[in-house]
RNA sequence: GUGGAAUUAGUUCAGUGGUUAGAGCGCCAGAUUGUGGAUCUGGAUGUCGCGGGUUCAAAUCCCGUAUUCCACCCCA
C-alpha cells in the first residue's frame, strides 16, 4: 500500500473511464461551438477579493469553502470555486464589453471547495460552463437552456428534469424580502435556528431549507414568483413562451433559489434521482448586475455550471454505454529477436501511414503474443518470422473468424482497409 | 463543522485472539519445436490504512489518527 495518497476530496481519473471523459468533453465542446460559443481558458487561481466579490461574500462557498492562500508576494489568492466569477474578470479586462453582443463563452474547468465528501461531491471537481453576456431579454434566458437541452439529448440522456424559477430583480426582491418576513416573522420560535439567520441576511434562502421542522412555513411562504415586478413577470412568461416554441419541457418550482449571490431574474437546474441527495447536475441562471460589480459597464448575463461527475453518475445509472476504446487495428507479431526487430519497424510505419497497431515490447514468446493480440482486442495480428522478412509477404489474420490471407507486407495498410 | 459504516494482494472479498494470512478475477509462465479466445498446471505480489495500547500471542480486542463511502449542511 502506497504512503503517498491523492489528497482527500481528490481523485485519479483513469483509462478506460478517461474514454468516457473525452466523449463528453467533445460533445459539449461541439454543441457549445454549434451555439456559437466560444471556448475561453483561465487560471485556475484569482485573486481572493474577486470571489468575494463576483460569489458573494455572504455565501457558503466564500465564507468557508475556497482553498485561500498567500502567495510568496503577500497576495491573497484562492483556487476557483466556480467559473463565472473568472470569466467576468476576463470580460472586463479585455475589453469585451466593447464586441458585438451578445458575446457567448464556454469552458472546461475544475474547480475547488473545502467540503466533506460524498457521492457526486468532491474538493476538486469538474465543471462544463456557458455564459452569454448583453443580452438582456428572454430569449438568450431560452438558447443557453436550449443548448443543454441538446447537449443531454445528444449524449443519450432521458428523464433528465428542467425546473426554472424567477427569484426577480433588486427592485422587486426587495419588497419580496418584506413579505417574506412578514410571513415568517410570526413563527420565529419554530423554525431552525439556521433559518433565522438566514431571516436577517437572506431570507430567500429560507426557501431552500429541508429541515421538516421549516417546511410547513416554507409552503405557506408567499413565492417571489409571485410577487415579479412587471418587468420580470415579462421576462419570465417571455422565456417559458420561448422554451415552449423550442419544444423544451420544464417545470416551474417556486423552491428554487440558487446558492450564489449574484442571481437576478431567471434561475434553473437540471435534476436527475441518481446522483444521491446531490440531485442538482446543471444550475445556472441570470446575474444582471454581476459585470458592473465586478467593474464592468452595467451588462446584462446569463450562465450556468455543469457537473462533469455528476453527468457522468448519470449516464451510468441511465445505462448509457460509453463506446470502447479505439482497439488496435493490427497486431504485428514474431517469432523471433530478430524478426522482432523487423515487427517493430513494421509497427512504426504502420502507424506512421494512420493504422492503430501494436507489436510485443517485452520479448515475449509468439503465443504470449497472441495472446497479448487477442485481450487487446486486435482485430487483425500478422506474424513475422524469417519467411515472412525474405519473401515480403505473410498471412493477414482475422482475429475474429480465424481466418487467413496471404498479403504483401508493405500493403499491410491498405489491406486492413 | 456534525453523525454512522468501512479500510486485508492489482481488484473484489473471506479470515473475529493461536504456526510460514487465503480465494475468485487479473497478471506472468508452461501444456513437444512459428499462432489467440476454452481447459489444465505452475508462479509472483501483502509493513492486514497508519500510530499507540492490552496480551505469552493482535488482521482479529481498546484508543487515537488518516482516508473512503453514506447522511446533515450546502452546492456542480
Amino acid at each position: 500500500m502506497p504512503s503517498m495518497k491523492a489528497p482527500k476530496g481528490t481523485r485519479d481519473i483513469l483509462p478506460p473511464e478517461t474514454s468516457a471523459w473525452q466523449r463528453v468533453e467533445k460533445a459539449f465542446s461541439s454543441v457549445a461551438a454549434r451555439f456559437g460559443y466560444a471556448e475561453i481558458r483561465l487560471p485556475t487561481f484569482e485573486h481572493t477579493e474577486l470571489f468575494q466579490r463576483g460569489v458573494g461574500d455572504t455565501t457558503d462557498i466564500v465564507q468557508k469553502e475556497m482553498y485561500t492562500f498567500l502567495d510568496k508576494g503577500g497576495r491573497s489568492l484562492s483556487l476557483r470555486p466556480e467559473g463565472t466569477a473568472g470569466v467576468v474578470r476576463a470580460y472586463v479586462e479585455n475589453g469585451m464589453p466593447s464586441l458585438p453582443t451578445p458575446v457567448k463563452l464556454f469552458y472546461l474547468i475544475t474547480a475547488f471547495r473545502y467540503e466533506n465528501v460524498q457521492k457526486g461531491r468532491y474538493r476538486e471537481f469538474h465543471q462544463f460552463g456557458a455564459e452569454a453576456f448583453g443580452a438582456a431579454g428572454p430569449a438568450i434566458d431560452a438558447e443557453m437552456i436550449g443548448l443543454l437541452s441538446v447537449f443531454f439529448e445528444e449524449m443519450g440522456l432521458k428523464r433528465t428534469g428542467l425546473r426554472i424559477n424567477s427569484i426577480g430583480c433588486p427592485v422587486c426582491r426587495a419588497s419580496y424580502n418584506d413579505l417574506l418576513r412578514d410571513s415568517l416573522r410570526p413563527h420565529l420560535a419554530e423554525i431552525c435556528g439556521l433559518c433565522n439567520d438566514r431571516f436577517e441576511r437572506n431570507p430567500l434562502r429560507i426557501l431552500d431549507c429541508k429541515e421538516p421542522k421549516c417546511r410547513p412555513f416554507i409552503e405557506g411562504a408567499p413565492a417571489q414568483l409571485d410577487h415579479l415586478c412587471p418587468d420580470c413577470a415579462a421576462h419570465f412568461e417571455g422565456m417559458k413562451g420561448e422554451l415552449d416554441r423550442l419544444g423544451i419541457a420544464y417545470a416551474v418550482d417556486r423552491g428554487i433559489v440558487r446558492g450564489l449571490d449574484y442571481y437576478t431574474r431567471t434561475v434553473f437546474e437540471f435534476v436527475s434521482e441518481n446522483v444521491g441527495t446531490q440531485g442538482t447536475i446543471c444550475g445556472g441562471g441570470r446575474y444582471d448586475g454581476l459585470v458592473e460589480a465586478c467593474g464592468g459597464p452595467a451588462t446584462p448575463g446569463i450562465g450556468f455550471a455543469l457537473g462533469v461527475e455528476r453527468l457522468l453518475m448519470e449516464l451510468a445509472a441511465q445505462g448509457v454505454v460509453n463506446p470502447p476504446l479505439e482497439p488496435p487495428t493490427l497486431f504485428v507479431a514474431a517469432v523471433d529477436d530478430t524478426s522482432g526487430q523487423e515487427a517493430r519497424r513494421i509497427c512504426h510505419q504502420l502507424r506512421r501511414a494512420g493504422v492503430p497497431a501494436e507489436a510485443d515490447w517485452n520479448g515475449r514468446s509468439l503465443k504470449a503474443q497472441m495472446k497479448a493480440a487477442n485481450r487487446l482486442g486486435a482485430r487483425y495480428a500478422v506474424v513475422i518470422g524469417s519467411d515472412e522478412t525474405t519473401t515480403g509477404r505473410a498471412k493477414l489474420k482475422n482475429m475474429k473468424d480465424g481466418t487467413e490471407r496471404d498479403v504483401a507486407l508493405d500493403r499491410l495498410a491498405e489491406e486492413i482497409r
